[in-house]
DNA sequence: CGCAATCAAGTTGTGCACAACTAAATGGCG
DNA sequence: CGCCATTTAGTTGTGCACAACTTGATTGCG
């Protein structure tokens, strides 16, 4: 997995002429880096249009999604599926809780726990939510073909990221 | 490009059993979500990590790599490489300059418009920066090829959603 | 020329992401 | 039992994204 070889036919080996390829790389990043940071937000910028009309902002849709597919959950599992922590989802919840669409209890059991459900209001949201997909996926103009294969790399790259991220990026391969 | 088929053999047709097949996609649209979004996140983490030593945040980075490359650049200009607007690249350009790291001037033949230009220091950076994106490739744990074929595919999924924000997204196609 | 429309940058307000921290409950161990 | 490390939410502070708005300069047209 580690020592591949790159642009121009270099390997992570020490190269001969780094100043060089460095600037070359320079720019390569320039363009990943773009179209990266692209996508994210005119993927959340299409999502925005069409959750405008159920009061939703895109993580709070995620939100709900996992709430509609588990059912009552508590923070902790939220911030597990989503990969968001209390310091993001508390003040998302406190608002989804003020627009009344999901209800907060502390759990009995564990007093620590908070546990988030639905309200009635909450649920039926989803029957509105269920044609969003759909639309999201026509505006992609992509293959389901090709959405799978976005996913497949997208999976891929955040397993390794995070990885990477965990474990420190080396300086040199 | 519109009327794909879809999971079910299902076209953009009027559906016979439209509510099955959207809960389906509410499922899909669940996972593919939560892939792109936390890529998304899994990237700017490892340029945290990384851009640390530099003193730059992923947006600033960007900001920096569009200087290094095309030197005095007017904020308009940089908006339309970034794509971000001047509610974004106002604040961010006041912290580049508290850090040191860019001049603003107005412009003299226009002063609507407003120059931004490295400093000496802010192009001293770009030397420490040249080993960020190596790093970064190797972070990914991604191929040359499938890096290009990512990118190709985020381009291509960026225009379509742009295209789609701008001209609405259908309800039904 | 004079004035309205346009344009560039900046400001304000809302919401998300995340680091660092606090507070309270829990669980384990001597 | 009593104490401490761990766990769970929540709070605080910084920075980004974006909509809506303001301000001031420029342009174009009657």
């Amino acid at each position: 997995m580690a020592r591949q070889s790159y642009p121009g036919g270099m390997t992570t080996e020490v190269p001969q002429d780094a100043a060089a390829q460095d600037a070359e790389w320079l720019r390569l990043d320039r363009q990943i880096c773009f179209s990266l940071h692209a996508a994210s937000r005119a993927f959340n910028g299409v999502y925005r249009a069409v959750l405008e009309e159920l009061g939703l902002t895109y993580p709070q849709y995620l939100v709900m999604l996992v709430l509609w597919e588990h059912g009552e959950t508590p923070v902790k599992k939220l911030g597990e599926h989503l990969r968001l922590d209390s310091g993001t989802l508390s003040p998302l919840l406190k608002r989804l809780e003020a627009a009344g669409l999901v209800h907060r209890e502390r759990s009995t059991r564990d007093e620590r726990s908070v546990v988030v459900r639905p309200t009635e209001q909450g649920g039926a949201l989803r029957a509105r939510a269920l044609r969003v997909p759909r639309r999201i996926a026509a505006a992609t103009g992509l293959t389901p073909e090709e959405i799978r294969d976005l996913r497949t790399l997208l999976d891929r790259l955040t397993t390794a990221l995070d990885t990477a991220a965990r474990e420190g990026v080396p300086d040199r391969g």
